[in-house]
DNA sequence: ATTACTGCAAAGGATTTGCATGTGA
DNA sequence: TCACATGCAAATCCTTTGCAGTAAT
């Protein structure tokens, strides 16, 4: 083993994935590559999304059933996520820290924090909402 | 339409969830199905844990890229999942109202609080660990 | 020159679906 | 009875892999 190596398409992948605003699935990330260049194969993209992962420059993350990346390095986030009209809210890292020193307090476990998302209703939804029960998640990596 | 029907399917599947201690997977509720009817097919397995989801008789969360399921009904819990051991430890809701209360005032932001599973290290594997950076996860249902 | 990286196509695993048959109420 | 459920097998969907060819360093 001599090294990673920077190729094109590792370039174009994290340059995706760093200017789609929100998260993006690998298949979202397949369609733009597939515009500048066709020639690049979904395999690549699934490669290429773990190993950025692995280099620690995007974050994977678990929504339902599909995986989300996107770009590292901004400070320490969290998502609310409404289950209604699919909003993203961001939520700073103090406001669960007090959730995590309770818990570590309480069970001596200490909670990963990377990156969370809960589920729920926003403001708006919440007003309007017919009460539909569904999933509240939250998923990290 | 007339109702819904209470066929040995659904009785068997149900009762094979509430037998679970812990979360079970359709693939495991399967295997138990299986061993005591091996007429019951795959099929009838998601569909009828989808099924009893609708029904409220059973609660679905994701885990990673799976699916597990629980009976219903018991006092709202949640889960501390150690990345290390994979020992889950209950943390009582109260514990989260906290959380929720917060985001509430802060965000007007209702989360949903129905089972939330948080990722991180039990007390045994935090002082044994090597710190190996991996996936913090939570969801619910 | 190495040997990591890529593309292709095929394999994989989990879940869903169409359709004919069976069955609970 | 007869609409709802089931079983079967095929189909999907997302993701991973084997392998031979390509290219970064």
């Amino acid at each position: 083993m001599q090294g990673y190596r920077l190729t094109p398409q590792r370039h174009l992948i994290l340059d995706i994935v760093r200017k789609a605003g929100a998260h993006i699935t690998p298949e979202q990330v397949y369609a733009s590559v597939y515009k500048q260049n066709p020639a690049i194969s979904r395999a690549t993209i699934y490669r290429t999304l773990d190993f950025l992962c692995e280099m620690r420059l995007i974050h994977a993350m678990q929504w339902g059933d599909r995986t989300y990346y996107e770009i590292a390095g901004d400070a320490p986030h969290h998502h609310l996520i409404c289950r209604q009209c699919n909003s993203v809210e961001q939520i700073d890292h103090a406001t669960l820290a007090l959730l995590i020193e309770t818990i570590d307090k309480q069970h001596h476990f200490s909670v990963d924090m990377d990156h969370i998302a809960l589920f729920g209703l926003c403001r708006k939804c919440r007003s309007s909402s017919g009460a539909t029960k569904q999933p509240a998640a939250l998923q990290s990596n």
